[in-house]
DNA sequence: TTGTATGCAAACATTTTGCAAAGAG
DNA sequence: CTCTTTGCAAAATGTTTGCATACAA
């Protein structure tokens, strides 16, 4: 794996870092990891990394193809490493939970989308919102008293 | 849609103001708009809305379920009136453009995912980003200069 | 050496909040 | 009248940029 970002960075007229190999396994550690919380990881095993380095290299990741983000929430975007299998995001509207899906499960859509429509899915950037089984989708999702 | 609005929003509690009206035409005349050029929008028909109120106010029409909102970009979110048919977005990464599509695109998908994970999907949430028929999805995206 | 990468601080874009004044019911 | 809604300004959040210095190759 260092090798590969090693490998990978060279192969693209970039420089291995310290704070490049850091934050890739931060990623790889956390699963499903803001930039914020990439940050915080990467700042507990070695003191000083900035958050716009971490910004920075994330694009730079990605751009390589070592990692890739999703929007679990309406919020910052998550990263996670393609190192693992691919997947696609299942994200429940009330408990928040993230599951990963294998591909497969979409894989009647893509087709669909490529012979109806011309369209090629970006299934790794892929993120499914709804409710989970334990979640009711029917049940009022919460008390609304404003005033 | 005037009667529905005052109607929705009275039979929550709230009430009907000019601005609510405003925001929700503009989301109705925009197709697929952001705060701000919802926003923007407003401002051309009556002077002073301010941002606060937009996004106040789309968060409440939101809760009514008279408008709904997705990610078409890495950036703002975009509205859309529920008064039109039902939809979700495909989102070509090269062009940009925005697609709508019929909900039984997917239906396939939201069987599966129902019967097999039981999940219920929201699928007025749901963008699928990919590439289009005019935009090969093997062709390199851009050339990198990096440096 | 040469040019890329980082840290830092400031700028940016977007959204949220507190509070007093305006306005709907 | 009462309570909601608005405008305003400031704060919070998330991300990007310019530039001098540090460092990989």
């Amino acid at each position: 794996m260092a090798e590969d970002l090693a490998d990978r960075l060279r192969g693209s007229g970039y420089r291995l870092t310290a704070q490049r190999q850091l934050i890739l396994r931060a990623v790889e550690e956390l699963a499903h990891a803001t930039p914020d919380e990439v940050l915080a990881h990467v700042r507990d095993q070695a003191s000083a990394v900035n958050a716009s380095t971490v910004y920075r290299t994330l694009e730079v990741l990605e751009e390589l193809g070592l990692v890739r983000h999703a929007h679990l929430s309406d919020r910052a975007p998550t990263y996670h490493s393609t190192s693992g299998p691919a997947h696609f995001h299942l994200v429940c509207r009330n408990c928040q939970r993230v599951r990963s899906v294998a591909p497969g499960v979409a894989a009647a859509l893509v087709e669909t989308l490529r012979a109806d429509h011309g369209f090629v899915i970006d299934l790794g950037h892929l993120t499914v919102f709804g409710h989970c089984e334990a979640c009711a989708p029917t049940d009022p999702p919460e008390e609304h008293s404003h005033g």
